[in-house]
Order: C-alpha cells, then structure tokens, then sequence
DNA sequence: AATTCGTGGTA
DNA sequence: TTACCAAGAAT
C-alpha cells in the first residue's frame, strides 16, 4: 500500500521545525530566501547553514544585492561552509536572475542556472513556487528505501529510489501542499527516519512501512562500501610584516578551494616532504620556526602540513615574488578552514603543546 | 559513470 | 579514533 501523504501532512502540521528561511504557515516565501537556503544546505547540516544565512541576508538582502556584490566579498562571507564552487555557482546564479528579473518557475528553466541540479530545482519549484514535485535528497532516498524496502545499495540505487519518491505524491492532497509535503519529507528525515536508530514508534507512516514491517529499516537505505582515504602532506609559511599582516595568495578558480586565499607553500603531495625540499618554496629564505602540524579531512583525503612562521622586520617585505601573493589582512581574507587552523597555529603562544 | 568537490558533529 | 553523516552539483 503507498504511504497516504494525508498522515504525513497532518504530522507536519503540528510537528514542523521552524527555521529561518521557512515562512509562516500560509504564507507565499521569498524565492531568493528559499534559493540561498537550499545551495547552503547542500550536503551541509542545518545547524552549520544557520549563521551564514543571516548574514548573507543581511549583507545582500535581494538576489539584485548579491548580484552587484564583487566575487571575493562573497566567497569571504562563505569561507568555513566548504565547497566554495557552491559559493561560485551562487554568484553567477544571481547574476543571470538579475539579468532575467526574477527566478524561474519551473524545474525546466531552473535547471539551467548554475548551481542547481536535480534536486535544487525541484526543492524551489515545490517550495517556492508550489509546483508538485518531490525534491530527492538524503532525506527522501532514506525514507523512501525504508518505505519501500529497497535494498539495492546507493548510489546505483539512486534512479530507482527517485522513481518510488515520485509515487508518494500523487494524491489530490499531495498535489494541493507541494511545500509543505516536500518539507514534510525533510523533517520526517531529521527526527523521525534518522539515519540511525529511528524513531518508527511515532512515525506517521509506520503502519505502511515495508522497512519496519521487514525488521530492517534502520539498515537502510545500503550503501557500497568506500574506498579508503588517502594521505596527502603539504608545507605553508605564514609570513607576517610589522602591521600584522600576512603574506597571502589566491588559489586558481576552479578546483580544489577554489578562488579561497591561502598561505604560499609546497603542493600537496602523496609523500612527506623534507625540510630542505619545503624550504625551497618559502616566500623568504630562513630561519622559520616550526609551529607544528594540522591534520585537515577532505572528503577525498586527508591532508597533514607542518607550518612555518616568521615575522618580518620593517622594510623588509619588498622583493617577494608576486607569486607568493601580498600582504593583506587576514580578517578581510577568505580563508578556508583548513588556512583558519594554520593561522591559528602561526597566531597561538607554543605552551599550549 | 565515477570523481571531485569542505567542514563539523556524532557514536 | 575511525568512520559515518549532512536539503548535491559539475564534469
């Protein structure tokens, strides 16, 4: 039996977290709210996105606001959220909905903006725009192969749990509340179908559940096993001036922290550096004091660098090759986490270890 | 189609 | 501590 969106909905009613970008309970949302929240929430957690929402709202009240904005004040206001082509993909987004007047209103026409694929489009349209669709992501693949009992594992599972998502919509009071029955299927997500230990004794569609009828929900949706993360070791060299400026370059556009500042250093190799080689990519020659290491996890490896600062004495920051960068101010720079911790080594007094 | 993209929280 | 996980997109 398919799951009646009617039990899900009236859940919803009395059970729906309020979060910021939500709007009342009747009320039409801004679209350009509903667009930033949903590209900072990509694979991000709601408790992470909640800050940096506020603030873009409040630098950049309308998309026509983030549109004017320079690149580099944008991906400052992102830097810690992580995947900054995100932040890239929403500039450019802004840009052509200023150009176009105003955010499409369909899957179609929103699928051709930066940044938004498959689930991104759907989760505005229905939200924003009320058209009756069902936005898929973790959330939904999660629910929907325990409903279902799918036990093909993710990601070759994806197509088809989309297909069975796609059904959960199709009553006449699903197709009436796009928005509220997309959100619903997120909240159910977050605090009833938790990825562990879910809590199926107060779940709304308990008694239509295949998954909890089978005794295997809380082992789905299956996944294929990871392959291992490999090490990656690196060198940076924090040079500071007498105004308490540091020597700072920008990474290329594309690729790996894309258009975030750093620190000049090594690259980031499979095989650990030595002393000598790393020293041959110092912005300045000697000595350096070792202030230690930082281990920082990617998703695709993990990454360990030994940090070297010194302090340069006045009048002697010229004849520094450019392509060590300049020295600015780190609280204007846009500097991903993993620069963050090697500044913070370079900043912090040697007793703490 | 499989990789490449961050970061912080949690068990 | 390691491993997994979070409102995925681009290539």
């Amino acid at each position: 039996m398919t799951p009646d969106a009617s039990d899900l909905l009236r859940w919803y009613d009395t059970h729906r977290r309020t979060l910021p970008w939500r709007s009342l309970p009747g009320q039409r949302p801004n679209p350009y709210a509903v667009w930033l929240s949903e590209i900072m929430l990509q694979q991000t957690t709601v408790k992470a996105v909640i800050a940096y929402y506020e603030r873009f709202l409040t630098h950049y009240p309308t998309v026509q606001d983030l549109a004017a904005a320079p690149q580099e004040d944008v991906l400052y206001l992102w830097a810690g959220l992580g995947y900054y082509a995100r932040a890239r993909n929403l500039h450019a987004c802004a840009k052509r909905v200023a150009e176009l007047g105003q955010f499409p209103d369909t899957v179609e026409d929103l699928l051709k903006l930066p940044g938004i694929g498959a689930y991104t489009a759907r989760a505005i349209a229905a939200i924003a725009f009320g058209r009756p669709v069902v936005p898929v992501d973790g959330n939904v693949e999660r629910v929907t192969s325990r409903l279902f009992a799918i036990e093909n594992p993710l990601p070759a599972s994806r197509l088809l749990l989309a297909k069975q998502a796609a059904l959960l919509n199709q009553s006449a009071e699903a197709q009436d509340h796009p928005s509220d029955f997309a959100q619903a299927l997120f909240d159910l997500g977050a605090t009833i179908c938790t990825p562990r230990n879910p809590s199926c004794l107060t779940c709304p569609w308990r008694p239509s559940c295949l998954g909890h009828a089978r005794g295997i929900a809380s082992t789905l949706p299956r996944k294929a096993p990871k392959q291992a993360r490999p090490t990656r070791y690196g060198v940076h060299f924090i040079l500071l001036d007498t105004s308490e400026r540091v020597l700072m370059r920008t990474r290329p556009e594309k690729g790996l922290l894309g258009g975030m500042d750093e620190f000049p250093g090594t690259e980031w190799h499979e095989a650990p550096w030595t002393e000598a080689d790393a020293m041959h990519h110092a912005p300045t020659l000697g000595p350096w004091s070792l202030r230690g290491d930082v281990t920082h996890v990617f998703t695709h490896f993990t990454l360990k660098l030994m940090v070297y600062a010194k302090t340069l004495p006045a009048g002697h920051n010229a004849g520094i090759d450019p392509s060590f960068g300049a020295f600015r101010s780190t609280t204007r720079a846009a500097l991903p986490g993993v620069m963050k911790k090697c500044l913070a080594l370079a900043v912090t007094d040697m007793e703490k270890k």
